[in-house]
DNA sequence: ACACGTCGGGACGCAACCGTACCGTCGTTG
DNA sequence: CAACGACGGTACGGTTGCGTCCCGACGTGT
């Protein structure tokens, strides 16, 4: 049998955590710096002030590294997010995305991974789990407790709502890249409510519908 | 002086129409397989059928060569997109995106060079012309005449009201990639109009608001 | 104090790609 | 009809990265 007794690893004979949170590190900013296309290990390497051998000996291949990170990142911080009204539970969640999409790592390497899941299926798979699993729970959530509280329609859709909710946000933070102001997350709210169903919250100045 | 006079180039000494267009069809192939990262000419002239040379005597570099292509590939067709109602203009584009992102060719290319461009400032340059210009230039028309028509408040921020337009079409499509149906697109008509501030349409059912 | 066993580092063979130089080929122009 | 001149293709050196193997170093447990 393989299963002989050994004496568990010690001393010098341990990963060293420090090596592995560098190479964590290195990892995400190489990701943010070339894309996962171009990512080498041996730039990981290079920039965590490692040797190679110090990465294979703890993931099998870029793969297993890259998806085991990802995974890692996403886990944790699911804030509770209930504030009570619909707008308050958009605000709390725009301020969250915000948040995250203002890293500037993390507004690199999510666009690169998501267009990367495209073509690999098991970025894909990881990242509907972690991702869009996550959205579909706390979209949904914010969805239902809207319903009930009567502030939506009964026949909301959740995943076109979840659409709406985060399709904007991530346009402007992500793709267009534009700057975003208090008063642009304000209105944010007031716009995604108002499409999603909610009743308008104040009437706005319009021109005369016939002019001539 | 070098402008000697000298024969214009004839007969076989002119570059050949199919080579240079099957060079671009196997490009765009290429970047929807692996990526701009991955990129590399030699895949491009081997799935092209054609020398290294044959790249290299059109295009200066792997960049020069994408940026020519993705460029011409944005030119042209530009919609009217005049229905006279907000709702009907948003409808019309929304098909006209929805088309073009149905293409898994562009659904791949799109959100990869998107990406890319956070980290090539080139990229960026060239997609800001051809796509966010257009974009702008596309919603910003069609925001003004919704405001002249009265159909939307005269405050409207055009650039916020893209993100509202194109953000849920995008996202659904190319990042999370749900099926796309009619009446899903019917909705998401509503759903913007409404969210840009127009007047809803129908009122729907609501459970009540104190169900205690 | 010693033996254990994994550690990190460097070196290696292999493969892919870049960009260029050189080759014979070919159609047009004078 | 002959010379022109850019054509497409092949071959080349240089670079980069992958994944593996071997080495001395090191800290713990007996």
């Amino acid at each position: 049998m393989t299963t002989e007794k050994r004496r568990a690893p010690a001393g010098a004979a341990v990963l060293r955590d420090e090596i592995t949170t560098a190479i964590r590190r290195a990892l995400t900013q190489e990701l943010a710096a070339v894309g996962y296309g171009r990512l080498s290990i041996e730039a990981v390497a290079r920039r965590a002030g490692v040797s190679k051998t110090a990465i294979y000996r703890r993931w099998n291949s870029k793969l297993d590294l890259v998806l085991e990170i990802v995974a890692a990142a996403a886990h944790g911080k699911l804030p509770a997010l209930d504030t009570g009204t619909l707008r308050g539970d958009l605000a709390l969640l725009f301020q969250a995305v915000a948040h995250a999409l203002r890293h500037p790592l993390a507004s690199q390497i999510i666009p690169d991974l998501l267009a990367e899941a495209a073509r690999n299926p098991s970025i894909d798979a990881t990242l509907r789990q972690v991702l869009h699993a996550r959205q579909q729970e706390i979209g949904g959530r914010l969805v239902a407790r809207a319903v009930r509280r009567g502030e939506l329609p009964t026949d909301t859709d959740p995943d076109a709502a979840i659409d709406l909710i985060v399709g904007p946000l991530y346009w402007r933070l992500a793709i267009a890249r534009l700057p975003l102001t208090d008063s642009y997350l304000d209105n944010l709210v007031e716009s995604v409510a108002a499409g999603l169903g909610a009743d308008s919250a104040l009437p706005r100045p319009r021109a005369a519908p016939i002019s001539g």
